[in-house]
DNA sequence: ATTATCTATAGATCTATAGATAATGC
DNA sequence: ATTATCTATAGATCTATAGATAATGC
């Protein structure tokens, strides 16, 4: 689905073909320190070429991280289906969403890849190129979950990613990992019964006082020494 | 704390007091629908003013950010103080979280402003300038509110701002702001009892195979038509 | 001969400044 | 006289391209 080359698919050089992988390499290097804030000249240097041929092979800085962000979604993807065909697939969704906040603190790629493929899975706007085939692999989880009882009936794939993009935000943001992941799991828990919160989508969420009050700012005027 | 001006404090005449409140009233509505994005430009076109004016009361574009940022960090503050005096805390709390997800999912300089306070509290790096005294105040909320049964004790003042922005995030990025803000109300809880989900800062979270499975990937090489 | 690669640079986008001009207020 | 404001532009930062040069492979 992906289609870099035109399209009848000349084999590429030899060369070429080794190109194409260093700059793959370079390119997911940087993604991890700098997300999309990565430059094409760095990946370019990091891989030992020069900026032209990384535009040869990929024609726009988008088709470039395309490519990045579509590998880790799928990644992620798999390990999330390896954990729930587990014997004790509660446990195992617990330690893959501990080890997705963990990495994420220091992968802002993969916090970047969540929030892209969230966005995109919402339908919202522009970033449409990041909507991938995944979203049939990720209902097929959420469901799986719901059934078994582990998560809200409510929670739909478009809150899921949601969710996972907001956990890599709050690590990002300096939350402790290991807590932040306990929060967001524990959340998305059946309500049990206690508080038994009701959540119908739209309604209620405005008993203190709407919009207004966060108006702009400054009737106090100038500096006070 | 937050001079703007020369240090004598001149008492800045008519028209500049007149046009001071023009440009940061023209950024307020310019960050609620581009946040840190805003240009220094179109703030200038929307006050009236030209560049040079904009700049002769904020030297730089950070300066003007910081004005707004902190602005809205203390109206929800004080809208979070608010709430816990009340009679029932535990519902207004519920509302103000729900407010906030809502509203943040329509104005990108509010979820921005959480994220630069969660940053800046959490002590990372650069942005320090959006450290503010309002520290001591979130404390006192989060502790408040632990003592009253109503948050895990475990809950850092850093991890309520990064669930904050992660909130936000989540809801920028497609989900329902419902069901986000009930999932992060439900999961700042105290455990209760059931799951008990232990979660001490540091140690388990890599049942599942550690960092090494999301490495760069292309081993697929070229395009398949 | 064809396919890849390189360097240098055009072009777009922003922040911030300089120097000339206009408005206030003693 | 002093303080503010304006316009035009320097300067920094990136993506992307053009045109000349080099490496492959039939």
């Amino acid at each position: 689905m992906v289609l870099t080359q035109s399209s009848p698919t000349r084999p590429l050089r030899a060369d070429a073909r080794r190109n194409r992988e260093a700059i793959i390499t370079a390119a997911d290097d940087l993604f991890r320190t700098q997300g999309m804030a990565l430059q094409m000249d760095e990946v370019a240097q990091r891989a030992g070429l020069g900026v032209g041929t990384v535009y040869r092979h990929f024609p726009t800085k988008e088709a470039l991280t395309v490519e990045l962000v579509n590998h880790r979604a799928e990644a992620v993807i798999t390990r999330a289906e390896q954990a729930m065909v587990t014997r004790a697939p509660a446990e195992a969704i617990r330690g893959f969403i501990h080890s997705m906040a963990k990495l994420m603190a220091s992968d802002v790629g993969l916090r970047e890849t969540f929030q892209l493929q969230s966005v995109a899975d919402a339908q919202i706007d522009e970033c449409a190129y990041y909507r991938q085939d995944l979203h049939a692999r990720k209902f097929a989880l959420v469901r799986q979950a719901q059934e078994a009882g582990m998560v809200r009936p409510d929670l739909a794939v478009e809150d899921f990613d949601a969710l996972m993009c907001g956990m890599g935000q709050a690590v990002l943001a300096g939350g402790n990992p290991s807590l932040i992941a306990d929060v967001i799991l524990v959340g998305m828990r059946v309500p049990s019964a206690e508080g038994a919160a009701d959540c119908t989508a739209e309604g209620q969420a405005a008993e203190l006082g709407s919009e207004s009050e966060l108006a702009p700012c400054a009737e106090d005027g100038d500096a006070s020494a």
